[in-house]
DNA sequence: TAAGTTTGCTTAATCGTTTAAGCATACATT
DNA sequence: AATGTATGCTTAAACGATTAAGCAAACTTA
């Protein structure tokens, strides 16, 4: 690249110290007392130059980068690409820079990203933690590293968070298919203890109880891996669960299993909604194609995003306080519901 | 966040000089012959403290701050995110940082991020540009900013890029239609005079006429706009496409032109293949899900994000040489291509 | 023994900003 | 005339690392 315009530059040119350029520059030219006709020549030899200040410099010198540090789980996902464009947009607004980085999900990764974010001295992160990584939250509190969690959070760590209403999502969920003349519903979920997974067990198991349907509940877990791997497990799961036939409703708790069990729904040729009731999550462009188009449980993404922008900002700023956020679910209503 | 262990902190509790701090912990203690057992004292003490180096002042310092910039159309899109995902491996395996920004094929947006990035001293940057942007690129290139274009590039402009066969992947996927007996294939393109959209039309055309069927070039041309723009527009111009019934086979130039246009199939209720076959681009799943399944030309999305980060790498290294590559297309067939 | 070499360290400049502190000069006040 | 106070500028330290240059002391060599 070819040699930088520096205050110095400017400076020099307009024969002041580089104190005065950067007090014009930056606005603090009546507070330090500037005279007017410098005033003019600095902005106007800047201009020329087209001067663009070293962002780099500026951050060594004030301690803060003006970036923020986005880690979730896969941003080749759509779920996490669309929040992603919603962060950039609101921290771009807000003249904050978004570093992503992607986890697949495993806690090693999670943590090297954290580490390699920090070294690079992000201001804040906002992340979708991976399982198994409460410990290096805990450091992160510890050194209180302003951060957000969203969609997912730690219950025994008091962080800042934005997540859905996950229980009210499912609880719902069931009880429109009850209302609908379904009473054998399957719950396809992840197989793992975080919170937000298990709030939206017990939406369903809740939903189940109070329609007096406890004994018919029906919750198949399946392992978190690739998304191959999810697709070949969900597939498997749903031989057996088509095998006993006594179900006829089926929610899915999470996008890449939605499109999993459709695939599965397909090459089983099960009728929907005549033969099985299919709720999915998080919406798809698959859910429109199926015959007949899906319903499901919409995320409120740009309020999600935007939101979690806004309070790790506030928290950057100095703001104490922890922030919990819980978003409304949409229930998206088509054919398939029943 | 807590005060961060500084060179100093280190040098002061082993009692010497940040230099020798320095020079240890960059592994130059050989060279600048650093005794053994300050040497040993150094690392223990480092990691007692879990010293991390500041990037900010190691980056003011060396003019480098391994970070690369990613400039797309639309994180939140599939395609883009998916590159983007093997982009950001491939860059933390070389030691490089991502920072992510989307133009919605805005030229205005595309020339605001660029200057963000530059001010932010990324070392170099890799970008699908937006249509009109070639002047801000001429810039670029006056300045020596290391970048490789990727999916697109600027005729005019001699830069580097990494970009598909888009001639081969018309020309065979045409002929591919024609070898299974269709003679009025209708290609859907977005209207833009964009070298690779230019050198899909051409390979259509082509192909169209090495067959003796110049006279059956139907070419529709939809203006890049939001997504949900190019849906409704899509679906016009297929309206009035599947009035005239003349055609028998479709092939789209762009990912969301496919889903659109199968959007708009469905719609009318379009036997494929035995109305019309159908090639789609970039791959979706979507395509999985379509009655029949979709064949379509795709682009080997990792190594194309692989080998522009490969290429980026050895730019900002001074490697001067302008590098063109060209990647290979697959034709993954499928029922609805006749 | 004098000169040269090796060893092992320190000093201080540097990157490009920001900003506290200080220094003249001009003007107002008593 | 002496003092106070705006006004308009400069100087230099600071941010946290890297690194060229230099300085002693110890050791070789002729």
């Amino acid at each position: 690249m070819t040699k930088k315009v520096l205050l110095k530059d400017i400076a020099k040119k307009a024969g002041v110290s580089t104190a005065l350029v950067s007090y014009v520059l930056n606005g603090l030219e009546k507070e330090k007392r500037v005279g007017r006709d410098v005033v003019e020549k600095i902005n106007k030899i800047a201009k020329e130059l087209n001067y663009q200040p070293n962002q780099i410099a500026r951050s060594l010198r004030s301690g803060k980068t003006k970036t923020i540090g986005l880690i979730i789980a896969d941003i080749s996902n759509p779920f996490s690409g669309q929040i992603a464009r919603f962060i950039e947009g609101e921290a771009a607004r807000l003249g904050y820079t978004v570093i992503i980085g992607s986890t697949d999900e495993n806690s090693t990764k999670f943590s090297s990203l954290i580490d390699s974010m920090l070294y690079r001295q992000v201001d804040g992160l906002i992340m979708a933690p991976a399982e198994g990584s409460s410990q290096k939250i805990k450091k992160l509190v510890k050194e209180q590293v302003p951060f957000v969690f969203i969609d997912r959070y730690f219950p025994g760590i008091s962080a800042n968070h934005v997540v859905l209403d996950n229980y009210e999502a499912t609880y719902n969920a069931v009880n429109y298919l009850i209302a609908h003349g379904r009473k054998n519903i399957c719950l396809i979920i992840y197989k793992t203890l975080a919170v937000h997974m298990q709030q939206r067990i017990l939406g369903y198991k809740h939903a189940m109880k109070d329609n007096g349907l406890e004994d018919n509940i029906i919750v198949k877990e399946i392992p978190r891996r690739s998304y191959f791997q999810v697709k070949a497990d969900t597939e498997k799961n749903m031989d057996e669960l088509f095998a006993d036939k006594k179900m006829d409703a089926l929610l899915f708790a999470a996008n890449a299993l939605s499109i999993s069990g459709l695939y599965a729904i397909r090459k089983h040729k099960i009728k929907v909604p005549d033969e099985l009731a299919v709720i999915g999550f998080d919406g798809h462009e698959v859910f429109d194609f199926f015959e007949p188009p899906i319903a499901y449980i919409k995320q409120p993404l740009e309020e999600m995003g935007t939101e979690a922008v806004r309070i790790l900002v506030e928290q950057i700023k100095g703001v104490k306080k922890t922030v919990h956020t819980e978003v409304k679910h949409q229930f998206i209503s088509r054919e398939s519901g029943g």
